[in-house]
RNA sequence: GCGGUUGUGGCGGAAUUGGUAGACGCGCUAGACUUAGGAUCUAGUUCCGAAAGGAGUAGGGGUUCGAUUCCCCUCAUCCGCACCA
């Protein structure tokens, strides 16, 4: 074998960690460059294929940043705490620091195989008390801000405090809970227990009493993003809704620029739409409704304030606050039943059930302010509690839902805008003209709209108003292996530890299992107390951890403060991240919240965290199939299937090579296939393919240490770059690796004899030699920047080509191409290197620099088309103006012949392209 | 239902601002060297056709001298959200 990967990727890898030749410090003599992939969680699986893509991606652009003088950040890390390991702990008693820890030791141990430029000395680990201290410090700050809305910035608590004893509530503009009014007097008399009870309402860390999506399978709370389907993410467990005391993040008091910030980023289109909608802006009116007999008031939002005089009933969410006072006496029974069931029930038959109607009336009636129309009220589940106010006023004529439950209960529909065919559905189109509406009568929606905002003004009963569908971030977790909460009580309020006593360790437990009477793992702590007061038995969700660990990264050693100021000025921010779209609504919205926050504390000096986002395709798994007769242990080629029955199998994807089955490995495979009998076609049994998830149970998984072990880091990183554009899902497909193997020995080829013995001569190259590499630097040059890695690669193959064919083993054509692949294949390029007699390393060695002289062609070749028809070709030198090249057709006998002596309408000439003669 | 992505040979994909569609790789065919080949090298490989030639980038229409590329409609695909008032 002359290309001995193993021995030189081996050689460099251990050269590489005993020079620690990728850690980096700040320089200012140099531009930053920060290139970031989102830390893995490592799992027990150990990583796949599919795992390592991004990374690949972003090692590449790291080292190609370098060679053009940038001072790179590439660190890794790990999001160390999490469910998996809390599961296996439950399962075996065995503490999930240990398991976390033999799984990171094996992620370490496959990523370095792969030859990544990371600077390990900047690893974090979430679950390490050095880097948690931050995470619950950050915590802290949250709960001592509020959001002031005038100023669109966290302040601190202590400044609301001041204010609320000057003044109370008025002429203070804060995000909140609920609105709440008072005077200085009144909060001036309040006792410190309602102060601080007060003071929940407006933290940007708050506790309360909340609505939560709740997995007793898992025993936790979850966040909305972690609920999928009505099943939790982790481990597909029902999940109910419950009413729990819990820690909340006031992400919401960010939800404008949140959405705003997005202009900002080089995100694609496609996850900025995703945060846009989940973000969900809505604009719209706060209407209070007057209930008869009833001191309170129903207030509802609405984006159709328009549709006001067609409102025939009002709806309440079963978990409104309001429907125990409303509901007369004779339906009590009735809404008792119907609210307990509805709120009973499992997100699951919720959302499998969501075109049902269903719903009941209180008995009550609201008062319509512009009709003085008595409207029945109504309790019914399509009325969500989590958003707006958790009422409506309903438009069965104008709205889909409304319309849906007014058919069901026989209830009017009143049209207000013409244009539909409300016997048929509502008319949900928002241009139209108002009709039956008094005097708004004939205005179009839009202006309508306003026109009802003003007068609801002025008769202050409501007022013009957004409502954002994001919702504030549930952060407590039922769990143990998380971050323990700085957080202690005292007369039932939370205070937050001194910040010295950071970081407050994970205590050891017994089990981690909840308790008997359902308490957190944590109440099984002994002396989980602060100077006497219990602590806090919730630990942080893994979004904690995840949030801000971009940041730690720039200064991850420093126990002083989360961050020092000069290392953030000098890293600022991230230029590339690269990771999977999944995280769209979670990790990259709560990264972003935490970032702003941290920015309007000014710790960071950039308002966005990642300025720039790419999103990995996934990478699926090409699985193979045998096909059974039915009944029998024969198995049929695929293109003969069709006169049999057949069942199909999946078969290991390890002893199908092309399509074709290794049937000997089939009968070694299991033991009921020993004595298979086969039906061939060609002398060979055909696998049918089918492209699915990579999982084991597929029998279609790629592990990279196999594919290192035989072919090498150098390969499969080429490979997986040249399956096709990064941002795609593509399959996995085995058999390919096999011309990237080729190209990497040919490679080798180039520069050895033989007897591989390295051959490079010092001849001055040839121009055609010249022209290939400098048409390669060109190329790889463009591909990179604009991350099109899989071209760059096929570059590399026609360079090679076209260098072999040509013979050409020259210094100055071997140290620039050894540059040029050096970030896409660092080993290879390192010993060449190192063979053409260089010191220190390719990594510190300067992107080449590309000469475009070699490149102009001394002619040119113009395809001559009649009619957009190409019939002819004409070569004239490269620098001969357009106009010349007409006037030498013109005068072309050929062209002549197929002119016929006619004159052409138009001859368009394209500089070097073509030359299009119309007639 | 709403929003977004993608659609090119047997397969993965290329064509960067509209300019000779199918680069590069896999697979396949033929040949060379070989005891052998899952090694290496050479040639061929979009489809129809013996050829000349014709058709062709999911389908239909449009703009243009010229469209894989720009615009409109339809279909398929994958992803996200989903009673968000």
């Amino acid at each position: 074998m002359d290309y001995n990967f193993r021995e030189v990727e081996k050689r460099w890898q251990q050269v590489w960690r005993e020079q620690n030749i990728y850690h980096v410090t700040e320089d200012t003599s140099k531009p930053k460059f920060y290139v970031l992939d989102m830390f893995p969680y490592p799992s027990g699986a150990g990583l796949h294929v599919g795992h390592p893509l991004g990374y690949i991606a972003s090692d590449i652009y790291a080292r190609y940043k370098r060679q053009q003088g940038f001072n790179v950040l590439h660190p890794m890390g790990y999001d160390a705490f999490g469910l998996p390991a809390e599961q296996y702990a439950i399962q075996t008693g065995q503490h999930p620091a240990v398991t976390t820890r033999q799984n990171i030791a094996r992620y370490r141990e496959q990523l370095d195989k792969i030859g990544f430029s990371f600077d390990w000395d900047r690893e974090v680990r979430t679950a390490d008390p050095q880097y948690y201290k931050w995470t619950q410090w950050v915590f802290i700050q949250l709960f001592n801000h509020y959001y002031d809305q005038e100023l669109d910035k966290a302040r601190p608590i202590s400044e609301l405090v001041a204010k609320f004893a000057a003044n109370g509530t008025a002429g203070v503009h804060a995000a909140e809970t609920k609105p709440l009014e008072f005077t200085a007097a009144e909060w001036n008399a309040m006792s410190e227990k309602q102060q601080q009870e007060t003071l929940l309402n407006y933290r940007l860390a708050y506790i309360a009493d909340t609505w939560v999506n709740w997995c007793p399978g898992l025993g936790t709370v979850l966040a909305n993003d972690e609920v999928v389907n009505g099943v939790s993410e982790r481990g597909g467990f029902p999940v109910e809704r419950k009413l729990m005391k819990q820690w909340i993040l006031r992400v919401s008091a960010y939800a404008e620029r949140l959405l705003k910030g997005l202009e900002t980023l080089e995100w694609s289109d496609s996850i900025k739409e995703v945060q846009r909608n989940w973000i969900g802006r809505s604009e719209g009116a706060f209407i209070r409704f007057p209930i008869v007999n009833n001191e309170n008031t129903l207030d509802i939002f609405t984006t159709r304030p328009d549709t006001i005089f067609g409102v025939s009933f009002m709806v309440l969410c079963p978990e409104h606050s309001l429907i125990e006072q409303l509901t007369t006496p004779d339906r009590k029974e009735e809404v008792e039943k119907y609210v307990t069931w509805a709120r009973n029930r499992s997100e699951t038959d919720r959302q499998t059930e969501v075109r049902k109607v269903s719903g009941v009336f209180t008995g009550a009636y609201a008062v319509n302010p512009f009709t003085h129309e008595q409207v029945p009220i109504w309790v019914a589940e399509y009325v969500l509690a989590g958003y707006g106010t958790g009422g409506i006023m309903a438009v069965p004529a104008h709205d889909s839902r409304d319309y849906a439950f007014a058919k069901h209960f026989n209830l009017p529909i009143r049209e207000v805008i013409a244009g539909g065919d409300i016997e048929k559905e509502a008319f949900e189109t928002k241009d139209g003209i108002v009709v039956n509406s008094d005097f708004i009568n004939g205005m179009k929606v839009k202006e309508a709209g306003k026109c009802i905002i003003e007068k609801v003004k002025e008769m202050g009963i409501g007022y013009g108003t957004v409502n954002y569908r994001l919702r504030d971030a549930i952060f407590s977790r039922q769990r143990y292996w998380g971050e323990p909460f700085p957080v202690y009580y005292k007369d039932g309020v939370p205070y937050m530890l001194p910040e010295e006593e950071l970081p407050l360790l994970l205590p050891d437990i017994d089990e981690y299992k909840p308790t008997e009477t359902g308490e957190p793992p944590l109440a099984r702590a002994a002396n989980w107390t602060y100077q006497g007061y219990p602590m806090e038995y919730s630990t942080m969700p893994g979004f904690a951890g995840s949030s801000g660990y971009y940041l730690r990264y720039m200064d991850p050693h420093n126990d002083k403060e989360f961050l020092s100021k000069e290392k953030n000025e000098y890293w600022q921010d991230v230029d590339l991240y690269v990771g999977g779209s999944e995280h769209a609504t979670g990790h990259l919205i709560y990264s972003r919240f935490w970032n702003k926050f941290l920015f309007d504390l000014g710790i960071v000096c950039k308002e966005e965290p990642y300025k720039k986002l790419i999103n990995q395709g996934m990478i699926q798994g090409r699985t193979n199939f045998v096909y059974r007769v039915n009944g029998t242990n024969k198995f049929v080629s695929l293109n003969l299937k069709g006169h049999y029955e057949v069942t199909p199998i999946r078969v290991d994807v390890n002893i199908v090579h092309n399509d074709v089955l290794d049937i000997d490995a089939f009968k070694a495979w299991r033991p009921e296939y020993a004595d298979a009998e086969f039906v061939l076609e060609d002398g060979k049994y055909i696998c049918g393919w089918e492209i699915e998830k990579m999982s084991k149970s597929k029998y279609n998984v790629q592990n990279p240490d196999d594919l290192v072990e035989k072919y090498g880091a150098d390969t499969l990183r080429l490979y997986e770059m040249f399956l096709g554009p990064i941002e795609l899902s593509k399959p996995w497909d085995t058999n390919g690796i096999e011309g990237v193997f080729r190209f990497m020995k040919k490679l080798w080829r180039l520069y050895h004899d033989s007897n591989n013995e390295f051959c490079v001569t010092d001849d001055e190259p040839t121009r055609e030699e010249y022209k290939s590499l400098h048409k390669a630097i060109k190329k790889v040059a463009e591909d990179n920047e604009r991350f099109s890695f899989n071209t760059a690669v096929s570059t590399f193959m026609i360079a090679v080509n076209e260098l072999t064919d040509q013979k050409c083993h020259k210094r100055k054509i071997v140290e620039p191409m050894a540059i040029l692949i050096a970030a896409y294949a660092p080993h290879v390029a390192e010993e060449l290197w190192h063979l053409l007699g260089n010191a220190g390393s390719v990594v510190d060695a300067t992107f080449p620099k590309f000469d475009e002289s070699y490149l102009v062609e001394s002619s040119a070749k113009y395809p001559i088309s009649f009619n957009g028809k190409v019939r002819l070709q004409r070569v004239f030198p490269a620098d001969m103006q357009p106009k010349d090249i007409e006037a030498a057709i013109m005068a072309d006998p050929d062209v002549q012949k197929y002119l016929d002596g006619k004159t052409p309408k138009k001859v368009i000439v394209v500089p070097k392209k073509i030359v299009n003669v119309v007639c």
